[in-house]
DNA sequence: GGCTTATTGATAACGATTATCAGTAACATT
DNA sequence: AATGTTACTGATAATCGTTATCAATAAGCC
């Protein structure tokens, strides 16, 4: 894995984001430092990035991936009135019978687990 | 809602299968009772059929969707080698102080709980 | 400095799904 | 049973997010 200038700033850019930014958000970030970067690249090293542990990338049904800095393991809110994604505190200790079963019972080897609650936040109470 | 030869062709397909099957799986086999239904009549009513609650849609990370007769909250685990889903029997209620402190605390009002487990079946043990 | 090759930017291709639209069929009303 | 309304169909085009392609460029080793 080479080191670019276009790898360091998707990466500091990733870093520096609070919420959970797409590939096309960071891409508009990044360009306020490297106004040629392409989205092409940005794809390629969030992919490559995220490959290497050094970012996350969250799965959001019917919805288009996210980022995140924060590599723990952990679950996501997503609004389906503003889009916006947060953090969620679950326990994943809560699953550990179950992921117990899979890798000890069916012999299955667990590599990402995804846990997302979807609904509408205070802002965006359906109806509204 | 206007029953349909189609629409009834279309569920009692996903009814009848024990696997997870996606959108073109499920145009196949109702092509064994009505060879020229149309996929797009097959995704149409597929999402009729799951707003209406007769089905439940499954998200899956990186993969397309599938479709289950288990309408129950449930969790499922993708084989990331032969592809394969299968129900995992979570114990959603280990979630309830999550979803509390989302609905009650946060003002949230959840709609859909997506939780996925993926990696390699004992048949596909990465690597092999 | 020169060489190798990973990476870039631009663009085309992709796969899953949804939208469009003229023709058809379901079903309520006579 | 004929009629009218309109949801539904099949065929196809369009969409969206993402990945692949490719010639040109630049990282990093000698």
């Amino acid at each position: 894995m080479r080191k670019t200038v276009q790898k360091q700033v998707i990466l500091s850019t990733v870093l520096a984001s609070c919420d959970h930014p797409d590939a096309e958000t960071i891409c508009e970030r990044a360009r306020a430092v490297i106004p040629s970067i392409s989205l092409g690249t940005v794809y390629r090293n969030l992919a490559q990035l995220a490959a290497d542990g050094k970012l996350k990338r969250i799965s959001i049904p019917d919805s288009g991936d996210r980022f995140d800095k924060n590599v723990e393991e952990h679950a996501h809110f997503h609004c389906l009135g503003c889009g916006k994604v947060i953090d969620v505190n679950l326990n994943f200790e809560q699953m550990d019978s179950c992921k117990e079963f899979l890798t000890e019972k069916m012999g299955v080897t667990l590599t990402k687990i995804t846990v997302v609650m979807q609904g509408y936040c205070s802002d965006c109470a359906k109806g509204e």
